[in-house]
DNA sequence: TTAAAAGTATTACATATGTAAGATTTAATT
DNA sequence: AATTAAATCTTACATATGTAATACTTTTAA
């Protein structure tokens, strides 16, 4: 699997939006985060750049225009960062993290309900 | 809820060492962080150091050595990470990210059926 | 009682991150 | 063609973090 870059809680917002809109320009990341964050754009264009420097992001070039494009899937980035999280704090599995919300009542009784639901239909598929 | 400071990756490392060893002098935060780390003894102390500052830990003398103690608790300290984690990551639940990896097959069968018993063993008890 | 040892306190320095401003180039408008 | 506007490129600067080294102070050992 590839290594992934280093990407830091600010310019993951600035990922986020590449990952849902792939093929996105400047202004148009600018315009999106504008609405969700109080950043100047020149800000926003360092993390872009930053973003390209560490192999996060690609860009191509439109007329005199950036575009971006998703270097790293966010799949890989969500799972890398996930199975990081549980290391950290949960001895590295899912399953004490939710023994850990049960215990502590995190969980409503919807969700609770939900999650049971899930499973079960896990494991009938599993019976085919 | 009081509110916690910000604990860097290796601070964390420290943090959990006093965690699990509350009233732990210098030199014992060391010996043990050697055993699972390469750090200089001074860059603990500077760890240890930027912790109290950070209202981390408190202090007290036994003689002329310091003695540690968490002044977050691990249980506060986990509970507001992980929210930030599932925020981060999973729309904000823990549903969701149990979903993705059952999704993405990252749970084993045992895992599976450990996490249904879990679930049942919760909703029995429910009932009572 | 003086020197060495063991602690703590202060200072250091490179890289990362948040947060931009200013300079330069290129394209569009008058 | 000259001016303006819009992009990109370069530079900046404070705080955080990783990773110590050095200085100072108090004990303890010679």
């Amino acid at each position: 699997m590839k290594k992934l870059p280093q990407i830091s809680e600010a310019e993951l917002e600035v990922m986020k939006i590449v990952w849902k809109h792939p093929q996105i320009n400047t202004n148009e990341v600018i315009e999106k985060l504008s609405k969700t964050s109080d950043w100047n754009p020149k800000t926003i264009q360092t993390m872009l750049l930053r973003l390209i420097k560490k192999g996060a992001l690609n860009h191509g070039k439109e007329g005199r225009v950036f575009v971006y494009t998703p270097n790293v899937a966010e799949s890989d980035y969500i799972e890398v960062e996930s199975h990081s999280f549980l290391n950290r704090f949960y001895n590295g599995t899912l399953n004490s993290m939710v023994l850990n919300f049960l215990e502590k009542d995190k969980l409503s009784d919807d969700e609770i309900n939900e999650l049971h639901q899930i499973l079960e239909e896990r494991k009938n598929r599993k019976k085919e």
